[in-house]
This record gives structure tokens, C-alpha cells and sequence, in this order.
DNA sequence: CTGAAAGCGCTTACAG
DNA sequence: CTGAAAGCGCTTACAG
């Protein structure tokens, strides 16, 4: 590759081809010059110009100019399942609607990445930004209110900037109720059922772990701490875990809770090499993914509404709905994969 | 969420408070004070007010006197499959590790998105572009170059940039002999093996369509036009295919050649619907996604090395490999799935 | 050791 | 109808 060559042209060298000014060049290339009454053959020959010179501006220095970037970002910690990549889709859709140009960077979930993303984002003057599956979210939300710069939460709950979530914990009371509606069905023990995933402390996992105990006590199950598993979000981690409780004189569960599809991504391998223990449990997962719904067991998948999530975010950016410290709540959709079994009315 | 706000502060505010001048203040901030011989009271002054106020640099009014944007661009269709997400994931890496702010945009396949996309992109100055997935690269790697931006195109041939694929051909040919294998170990008839998925005349599409063929009449069987069904990357297309071909009278394939993990989406749906029909097919899939190990078929997938795409991709950006017409070609990884049953060796 | 000045590529109020 | 001028927030060669 050639390093940077000839210099990209500008306003001035069309304004000189075109023997005019750099002040009438821009109105006519920005399309006010109608409303500044220039001549249209002089627009006509900068336009000529323009095209045979492959003009094309640079929205940095127009930022500059008028104290904005045209940039909306938005912080996930990766792309790897369809709950980010469709967050990062619509939100780059939506961002396109509005005129804007998307940036989206992923963090690892890594928070010194996450910080100096944030910082970036903010030094390039993006005019909104989301900030979803931070570690912790009231500093970075500091960094951005500090410069001006609106921004919410998306499924973490804000202390300094308002934010939106999924219903994590009725949605988890959902699905663990049909968890054990299914289990019962087939004959198993509710008692058995785990909860497998996620990390202590996190916003979301600490609500599903709510909306699965609830469900346990309202089905006349006392629910023990043990039972609920926060063994992060490594594919590894969930099969190392569903290997124990294959050894645990509890017996195997007969039912599993799984809190994302990384965690589904363990118990998948899991499955694989110990068939024959696993093949009576049902499966519930707080995450939705099309191939999960090949797995050989019952599955009942919680989907988030991403559409719906990314759109109150803008509304709140919009300032449409009035600020509130409580988040906006976003119901997820159940999805009910019949395999095997018919598991939900 | 209060429209923005206080003005950000400027340097011009940090030298007023620190009594000194602005130049005292960049010189400090950007680190060369040392070389300046700046008095290091004085810095130590800049930097306190810096901090007390919460300065954050404009990059872009920066990057205007400098010429440069410290922007990465990415395009890429979509971040819905493991590969893309991939691509995106390693980019971004790569480009954080040389202090550049990684831009990725998906295009969801649309050539009027691809275009407005790649003209913001280097209207924003990005100083290097990974193009992926597009449609027709040439116009697009024009307008990089017209603006001196060196660009590469990733599993894409290029006629006027340089370009990095995977060895398509020579993974399908590999993946279609072991599918072959496979077939004949069960019983099968090596001559129902269809080809499904991709677009006509896209360039990996026919890459693989080329090494399937070939890997067939290798085989000893001469292949017909209609086995290589170029039905489009949506699951519902492959579905349908799956659909037609258990009516037809050939019989249902006893081996699929699946040219994308969104087919084989397709096909896991119409194998959940109609197992009976599917339950001796074997697949092959050119492309990795985990949770297709899960599948109750055997299963041969073809993993793209992403790391090595975008490491040859920088390496052609950098001008550490020589600029060629000929594509730099890596090696895909074969992953086979022991899935019921053993095969290969 | 430090500051004034020019300039990056734009936009737009203002004067003609 | 059009151009000169100022200014967005930085950097740095230059002069002191």
C-alpha cells in the first residue's frame, strides 16, 4: 500500500479551479446557496469541479467549525452472541436514521479497556453515547456528564445517568416457573434445579438470581444459596460446574438455569461428551440464540427485546421521556423450543 | 438527559486559570514539556487545573493541526455470525495495540449503505479501511484511494487494492473429500451431495462452489449445475431448498455442503421439523459457529483463522508485505464434530 | 523557560 | 450575488 499520497483537495483548491471563493465553494457544496441566491452556473461550475476533483470533506474540521462530530457511540463488551451483535445492529440502524455515523467498540469487559474507550469516544466529541455490560458504570457515566456528553445505561442501572433495562427479574421468574412446570411434568425434582452463570454482583445476574429464587419459593421450594452458581461468563467455567454437580451426590439436575448463552456454550460441551446424564434435564436460558434451539433437549429461551431497548435509550437521549432515576423497564420475549418434549402449555 | 451543556473545557481555559499561555499548556498536556525545558512548577501547575476541571482533549481539532484522525475504519455485512464478530473483535484489538480508535460498521449487505458508509468513513478521516463483505469493492476502494486511504480488502479479490482471502477453494475442496468420505462410510451415495447457500457470481461463493466441484469429480463423479444451490445467505432460503429436495425424487441428500452458518440455520430448522428425513445426512459447513457442534448430525465445519486475516491484513497496510495484484491467501482450520458418529480419521 | 502567531479545513455573519 | 474575515481547539516552529 502506497503510504498517504497526493493531499486529499479542499474547498480552496475548487474555489481556485473554480475562480471563486472558498465561502461561495462551501455554501454551494452544503446546499444553502440557494437560500444565498448564488448564481447557478457559478454553483454549477464549483459542482463540476468538485466531482472531477473526487472532493470529499472533512467532517473533522466542519465539526470543529460548528461544535459537532456527526458521531454516536456506543460501548458493548463484545459481538460474540446475538444479544450484542443485534444491540450494535440496531443501534448503528437507528444512528444512520438520524444522519449520524455509529461507533461501536467492544471492551472485553475489561475496565481499564472500558475507560479508555470511553475517554476516546468522548475526546472524539461523539454527541451520544450507550453504555451497556460495564463493569462499573458511574465513573465512566461521570466522564461523560463532566463533557456534555448525553448518555444511558443500557441494562445496568444508573446512579448519575438514567438508564434502560430488560425485566431480568420477572423475566427470570418466567422461565424458571416453566422450568418447573416442565421438570414436574416429566416427572423430576424442582429441588435439583441450578442456576449456572453470570457474575456475583453484576446488576443483571443478581436480578435473574432474584426472579429464579422467587419462583423456587412461590412453588413451595425453600432455595439454598448453593444453588444459584455465579461462575462468570466462560464457556469453561459452566462445564467445569455442570461436571461437579454430575459428581454431587445430589444427583444431576433436572433442570438447569442458564444465565447466557456462554454459559449454554459450557453446557452444550458438557452434554456432548456425558450424554447419558443429561438427557432428562430441561433447559432454561436467559439468552436467545438460533442454534440453542437445536440442542437435543427442552429449551426455553428468554429473548431480549434489543429494538426495543435501543429505541428508549434514544427516547431518553431525545429527551422525549422525562429523566427518572428508576430505569425504563423492557419486557423480554419467551421463546419455547419443543424438542423432544412439549414443555410449555 | 439535559441537552448538553457547560462548555467542555479548552486549553485556553486551563492556561487562564494556570497563568500561562496556551502553548504552555499543550506542550505540558501532550507530554514534549520535558523537551521544551518547561519549568516543571509550571507544568505541575497545568496539570492540577487540568485535572480539577476534568479536561478531555478534542481529537479532532488535534487531529485537523496534526492531519491526522487516529481512526481505524472496518467494514463488515453484519456481526451476527462468528466470523464477522470475530473480525470485528480482532481489528478493534489490533488497532487499540497501535493507539488508534477502531470504527467498525456493518453495512447489513446493502451496496447504498456500503457507499455512504466508506464516503463517512473517510470523510471522517479514518487513516486506514478494512472492506469486507461488500458487494462490488472497486468503487469503493476508489474513493480510498482518491483520498489517499490506504484500504484492503479482506475475503475479497481486489482489482485496484490489495487484498487478503481464505483459501476458500482449497477449504471446500478439503471439506467436500471428508464429506465424500463420510457419505461412503454410512452407505451413502456420494452423488446426492448438494451445495447449498451463497450468492452467484460473490466471490467466496464460487471460490467454494469451484472446490466442491472439483473435490467431486476427484471423487469420480461428474457434477451437475443444479447440485450447487446458490440460494442467498437467509436461513428461510436454505430452508426451502431442504424442503424441495425431500420432495425430489433424487431422494434427500446423504451429504450437505453448507456454504454459511446462516444456511445451516436454515437447515437445523427443517431438520427439526422433518428429522426423520435428515437423520443419516452428513454436513459439511464452511464456517464455525459453537453451537453447530450441537447439532445431533455429524458435523465438518470449516473455521476461518481471523486472527491471521486481519494480521496479513495490517501487515499489507503497514507495507511490510510488498503490494501485489495476487491476493495473500490463509489457510482455514478444519474442526470436525464427532457428532454419532467417527468421521475422519 | 515561555508566549505570540500561524495554520489545519471548514462555516457563516457581514459587508459590499 | 460573492468574497474577506473570524473562529472552532489544537500544535509547534520561532523569537525572545
Amino acid at each position: 500500500m502506497p503510504k498517504r499520497q497526493r493531499r486529499r483537495s479542499t474547498i480552496y483548491d475548487i474555489a481556485t479551479q473554480a475562480e471563486t471563493s472558498a465561502s461561495t465553494v462551501s455554501l454551494v457544496l452544503n446546499g444553502s446557496w440557494r437560500r444565498y441566491r448564488i448564481n447557478p452556473d457559478t454553483a454549477e461550475r464549483i459542482l463540476e469541479v468538485s466531482r472531477s476533483l473526487g472532493y470529499n470533506i472533512n467532517l473533522r474540521a466542519r465539526g470543529l467549525r460548528l461544535k459537532q462530530s456527526r458521531l454516536a457511540g456506543m460501548v458493548i463488551p463484545h459481538y460474540r452472541n446475538r444479544f450484542f451483535a443485534g444491540l450494535a445492529e440496531t443501534f448503528e440502524h437507528e444512528v444512520r436514521r438520524r444522519g449520524l455515523c455509529p461507533v461501536v467498540v467492544s471492551t472485553q469487559r475489561d475496565p481499564v479497556t472500558e475507560r479508555t474507550v470511553i475517554e476516546t469516544l468522548v475526546a472524539q466529541q461523539v454527541e451520544l453515547l450507550i453504555i451497556t455490560g460495564v463493569d462499573d458504570p458511574d465513573e465512566l457515566n461521570a466522564i461523560c456528564l463532566n463533557a456534555g456528553v448525553p448518555c444511558v445505561n443500557l441494562d445496568l442501572p444508573g446512579r448519575s445517568a438514567p438508564s434502560v433495562v430488560s425485566d431480568n427479574r420477572g423475566g427470570s421468574y418466567k422461565l424458571t416457573a416453566l422450568l418447573i412446570e416442565a421438570v414436574r411434568e416429566r416427572g423430576g425434582d424442582p429441588s435439583t434445579i441450578r442456576f449456572v452463570g453470570g457474575r456475583p454482583n453484576e446488576y443483571a445476574t443478581e436480578e435473574r438470581a432474584r426472579g429464579f429464587a422467587q419462583a423456587l419459593e412461590d412453588a413451595g421450594i425453600a432455595v439454598q444459596d448453593e444453588w444459584i452458581i455465579r461462575c462468570g461468563y466462560q464457556p469453561i467455567a459452566a462445564r467445569t460446574v455442570m461436571q461437579t454437580l454430575a459428581q454431587a451426590r445430589a444427583g444431576f439436575p433436572s433442570g438447569v438455569f442458564i444465565n447466557s448463552i456462554t454459559s449454554l456454550e459450557g453446557f452444550a460441551e458438557f452434554m456432548r461428551s456425558k450424554w447419558e446424564i443429561c438427557q432428562s434435564t430441561v433447559l432454561s436460558c436467559f439468552d436467545w440464540d438460533p442454534f440453542a434451539a437445536s440442542l437435543p433437549l427442552p429449551t426455553i429461551m428468554m429473548r431480549q427485546n434489543v429494538e426495543e431497548l435501543i429505541e428508549q435509550s434514544f427516547a431518553i437521549l431525545d429527551g422525549t421521556v422525562p429523566h427518572s432515576p428508576e430505569p425504563v423497564v423492557v419486557p423480554p420475549t419467551l421463546e419455547v423450543i419443543r424438542t423432544k418434549s412439549n414443555i410449555a402449555a
